[in-house]
DNA sequence: ACGATTTGACCGAG
DNA sequence: CTCGGTCAAATCGT
């Protein structure tokens, strides 16, 4: 994707990482993305910088006229090769296979997941969602697959966000959600077991990145497209991306409610 | 006992 | 019919 872009750039957006010293991004669409994506609405795909950021991705059904193309770059050393591509509230990452021993695992993205299925489609597709969808009614979901031309690199896509963090009831279904009793009840902690963090100016990544997404798109997408378009999912998602190697405070800050919600 | 994973079956969309 | 997503029983690990 990234080749594709032609060099020209009519926009251009940088995101504030002043408080976040690890990270450095850029958000650079081309004029043609431009034009074109902020016309549309419903669906980015976000090009990172890095070793393989070009891979082509099976993403069979999407439509490419609906695609947003951005480029971003990072000046983090272990940049992942990712690529972030949206529809409809989804957002697909690619992630370089972290091999343990004999093991490859995908990186962990800070959430824990409960894998749901499996199906032998090319190298075999992984569902997950979130461990606490039971409880939390978590709508969280996402797909592991193995790129076919990239035996290196997983694609994970995400699909819907996770209210198990944002909620700070759990939705108690007592017929599949056996109660953890005194854990969960009264703590702080959201559901992979971080501290609930406070609800203050975080000027994170996906803070910056969202709001650069929102301003630059939201009329257009929310209105005359007839999608639901939530571009939070985007931003956050491509702090994750950046943060997921490292845990902690980013990874914390990416569920956070954004100023005005 | 409980939770996670595996895996074949099921179902809806195209 | 095929494909993609999900369900749910069986199995496994702690």
């Amino acid at each position: 994707m990234l080749t594709e872009l032609p060099p020209s750039t009519t926009f251009f957006g940088t995101a504030d990482l002043s408080e976040s010293p690890q990270l450095s991004l850029e958000v650079q669409p081309s004029a043609a993305a431009h034009s074109e994506a902020f016309a549309g609405g419903g669906e980015a795909q976000v090009a990172v910088g890095g070793a393989s950021s070009g891979r082509r991705s099976s993403r069979k059904r999407w439509n490419s006229s609906h695609e947003r193309v951005f480029q971003i770059s990072c000046c983090r050393t272990n940049c992942w090769h990712l690529r972030i591509a949206r529809k409809e509230g989804s957002v697909t990452k690619t992630v370089p296979v972290l091999r343990t021993g004999n093991m490859e695992i995908p990186p962990d993205d800070g959430y824990t997941w409960r894998k749901y299925g499996q199906k032998d489609i090319l190298d075999s597709r992984s569902y997950y969602r979130c461990t606490h969808k039971n409880y939390y009614g978590c709508e969280a979901k996402k797909q592991v697959q193995r790129l076919d031309d990239d035996p290196c690199t997983l694609e994970v896509t995400y699909c819907g966000s996770h209210t198990c963090k944002t909620s700070p009831t759990p939705i108690r279904i007592p017929s599949l959600a056996r109660s953890p009793i005194g854990k969960d009840e009264n703590d702080d902690t959201n559901c992979h077991g971080h501290p609930q963090a406070a609800p203050t100016t975080t000027p994170f990544t996906s803070i910056q990145l969202g709001n650069w997404f929102e301003g630059s798109s939201r009329q257009e997408g929310q209105t005359q497209s007839g999608r639901d378009v939530d571009y939070c999912p985007v931003a956050e998602l491509a702090d994750a991306m950046f943060s997921s190697g490292s845990s902690g405070s980013i990874m914390d800050a990416m569920y956070l409610p954004r100023p005005g919600n």
